[in-house]
DNA sequence: TTGTTAAGCGGAGGGTGCCTCCGTATCTTC
DNA sequence: GAAGATACGGAGGCACCCTCCGCTTAACAA
């Protein structure tokens, strides 16, 4: 907040109507063709002028980085949600399962978003002081509740969450790290006593059909 | 329904040496101007027309996939012609440090590399085998020389190696993993005997300030 | 309200690069 | 040397990029 105390004008509505307009349309146009997609189908499912959306985002790695930023901090409103349910330990078994999700639409944009971490390392500290904050919010509330192990720092459970999902291309990719997820959740939860939960609970037929 | 076993005509001599033009041009191209450069300067600087290029490389992401085959295929030619070093552990040196150009020279191109793998998995493994073997080839003379630790595998030599260059984008990289490969092909030497190899020597101070 | 004005809007248009197509040139083979 | 097969070049049509500017509209003051 920069404060130029002085008489700043609020913000025209439609230009921050419109902005939010080009972000959900480049979000949708951009999972859908790849982050080569054109910026011109993204102004018109906007339904905006191409000179507005490039009067917002000069650059198309301006708005990589924009709809990338959105999202993220959606992921952290999510948690921010999650934190109010009743079973903390599925919280967070929820809030990973988002993750994957997350992981799973930026798949085609990978390059794009190497790039934009590269020339902007402030984005890649934002994100991870973000996430790392949604996860360890969750993992605290498990941990406080005495149903979670607490000898693993959210930098830890990010570092695994993203390994996990390492193997992206492999088909089934998804799935798999679902599961990964399950076990691995189990694995933090604080047994009740010596009571060795059986892990036999047939951990739900196949998350997601393949493909 | 290929083979036609019988007959076929010897490739047309102005078609190999235009593609080999083509290569050499577009791995100037594309290191000067990252993978965005267009296919038309390459054509040109190529000396060939437009048409010829896309002849050869119908997609952009062929040649891209050519260019760095046959990088590759030049680091292992020059494994193979150190083989003939007097100094095995030197020779490893050299070819890491040439290993290092190599990676540099492909900043820009990361993230079409990545692409790339993800979508021939073919050239991961290609790469991956080449590499593997020229590394496992030198470290094999050096260890047969009785110079060199044997209990090392040609994979972990390479794991080494890529893990070092991925700090990648901090400014100073280069040298830094130069000084780190200086210090680790040390390490892997064996020492002649009890003389304990001074490391006296200073190692350059503050290697890379935290941030 | 109404008037003023900065802020924002749209989209035409000039430029660049992509890629196809085909008449011409060159090479291999017999 | 002749006959094909093969490869060549680059014109041309198209898509997309991005700038520029006259018009519109929302915010603020009176």
């Amino acid at each position: 907040m920069d404060d130029h105390a002085d008489h700043t004008r609020k913000p025209r509505a439609d230009a921050v109507r419109n902005r939010e307009r080009v972000l959900e349309a480049a979000k949708a146009v951009f999972n859908a063709g790849g982050p080569e997609a054109s910026l011109e189908a993204v102004a018109k499912r906007a339904g905006v002028g191409i000179g507005t959306l490039y009067r917002h985002f000069p650059t198309r790695e301006d708005l990589f980085e924009a709809v990338y930023r959105r999202e993220v901090e959606q992921l952290s409103e999510l948690a921010e949600h999650l934190r109010g349910a009743k079973d903390p330990v599925e919280a967070l078994r929820r809030w990973l399962q988002s993750a994957v999700e997350f992981v799973a639409t930026k798949k085609g944009m990978l390059a794009a978003l190497a790039l934009a971490y590269q020339s902007s390392s402030e984005l890649a500290a934002f994100s991870m002081d973000r996430l790392t904050k949604a996860i360890g919010s969750l993992h605290g509330r498990a941990v406080a509740a005495g149903q979670m192990r607490a000898d693993i720092s959210p930098e830890d459970l990010l570092r695994a969450f993203f390994g996990m999902c390492y193997m992206h291309d492999q088909p089934g990719w998804q799935s798999s790290v679902l599961r990964l997820l399950d076990v691995f959740v189990d694995g933090l939860r604080l047994q009740p006593a010596g009571k060795a939960r059986a892990r036999a609970k047939p951990a739900k037929p196949a998350v997601k059909r393949k493909r």
